[in-house]
DNA sequence: AATGAATGAGCATTCATTCAT
DNA sequence: AATGAATGAATGCTCATTCAT
């Protein structure tokens, strides 16, 4: 655990729990119980449980993109980092504690108007994309961004309705034809 | 109203809040509200309210896979089927009452242990990727039926996130490079 | 306890409890355990603690204006109406589960903008208001009304403050006076 | 701000949303977030929420006992003095930030066992019955003081109840009468 | 086949107060 | 003297489901 024990303990348990049941399934309750804090002190540092659920996402977001990152920065050629974060997400989704993408496991469970909440879950998908452009542009392929993109999302999508090894190796498949 | 007045009227109710508001964010007193009915009547035609969603998943898959063979239906080379779907996906995703997939949306909220309601949402997902296979077989390409499909959920999921058009243009342009 | 059981249990209980403790130092929790009804049902029939402080105030209004009429009704004499509805005020005060003014005691709990709940309470005020006006008509002294409703007024809050009966009785000289 | 800055400045802060917002209705947590100190500062120099009450009410009283005093030093003839009090009455209750009393707003706040604050509801009140007494002492009325100061609490209820200025004038109307 | 009343378990949130620093 | 973090108990309210009629 992290400095600020009851804070941080939280967060943690908080994040464990909406990631492996969702938001909606966790309750507040449940939160304090598993983090041996009182319910008073959790509102004492989150003023609802919708602020708790974006200290989740902002953690989760700069967490994934750090770990997207590094995957990238191990290879130079640009066609071989694209690649290695596919063949980092074939890793990642055969993990056991594996319950599919924390962003779009939220997304759709937020009902439309939870502006604050999907700017969070699109910043993170934006930086991914992002991802994709900056190791592009060097061979002047960052139009390509989208399109890699769209498989990696589609690919962690389609897993999880699946709960198969397939649609990563399927999305890396198309990565390569088009890069 | 369609024939068996109440039950109909039921699953029709339901099934439009629950694709409008969720699974998890409507009651049952909003559903039998909505469709005039009484509660008892509703538990008598369904066990659970996990029976009423069962119910909304099968029907809305039966549909949704009529009318993609149906826009395939409208085209004779193999390739104008599948651009006609994307193109269908275009139209379907720019109306002002889309919310998203239906079968995507739900996937998110369920539990993870929901082994029949996550079958039924793999079963509509399955009949899309194998109608990319039928449609591609007179070619002999039906290897390319995963990378279809994942690219048509793909664009779905990604255009919940960014509420925008340029996912399904995008999975498109992918489908137009590989055929 | 009369028809409908559970609802007049609930009216009964909380009507007894808003009395005596007030409005915002009776919990929910409270009414439902002296009632032996459970929590849902409450909110079957009335949609909130609110609803409930108008459903009692509404009963009490009706009975007080009721009691207070009979009391009138018992003589000819429009002095003597009013100096009985004094007697009957005093009687009133002395009971041992005399908590004050129904209406006055909710009247100073509830925030300046409860429109609703303090037009229940006026509504009674000026019934009261009325009835002297009726009494003293025969007698072309209803201008007086004004005057003998807000000694009836200053009588029960001053009970209220002192615990004492010397108010009500002051109010009946001055009544005496000015008839 | 007074003197002994921190402690002042809590008894003016919760005297202000005492008055305004009523008892129960003021949180600990507003205060001090009003006053600007902090939550264990409050409870230095007060053993609970409830002595800040007692605070309060004993202010109050000695505030509100030199402006009745004031006015009626105003005057020579006893009968002047004790309406230039209904006329301050009248110029109070009209103010924009007038809430009702003080004192007979507590009063139906507190739970039926509070003896000591009670005690010191009845004392300020007492205070006004004395006043009343004083003054019509020189020309042997004294017996009126309760009568009086009745009319004095009749007519800031009923002002209370009814949000209109008819019935500190009524008041005003009956004490001209009997003096 | 159809109903409306009733329920137990749970929800997110706020309260006044205390404690270690 | 002053603080901010931590708390147990209670708040009003909603949930999906069942039962007697």
């Amino acid at each position: 655990m992290r400095k600020g024990t009851v804070r941080n303990q939280i967060v943690d348990t908080a994040s464990r729990l909406f990631y492996k049941q969702g938001y909606n399934a966790t309750g507040i309750n449940q939160i304090i119980d598993e983090a041996g804090v009182a319910k008073a002190s959790l509102y004492q540092h989150f003023h609802s449980k919708e602020d708790l659920l974006a200290a989740y996402l902002t953690e989760k977001g700069i967490e994934t993109n750090a770990a997207l990152k590094a995957v990238a920065d191990q290879h130079k050629n640009p066609k071989e980092k694209v690649l290695a974060i596919f063949d980092f997400l074939d890793k990642l989704t055969n993990q056991n504690d594996y319950y599919g993408c924390n962003f779009l496991n939220i997304a759709s469970e937020l009902p439309v108007d939870s502006t604050r909440l999907r700017n969070l879950i699109r910043k993170q998908k934006d930086d991914v994309r992002a991802l994709f452009g900056e190791i592009l542009k060097p061979v002047k392929k960052e139009k390509l961004a989208d399109e890699l993109y769209m498989l990696f999302d589609g690919a962690l999508i389609t897993n999880k309705v699946h709960g198969s090894g397939w649609p990563v190796q399927t999305a890396r498949r198309i990565a390569e034809k088009i890069i």
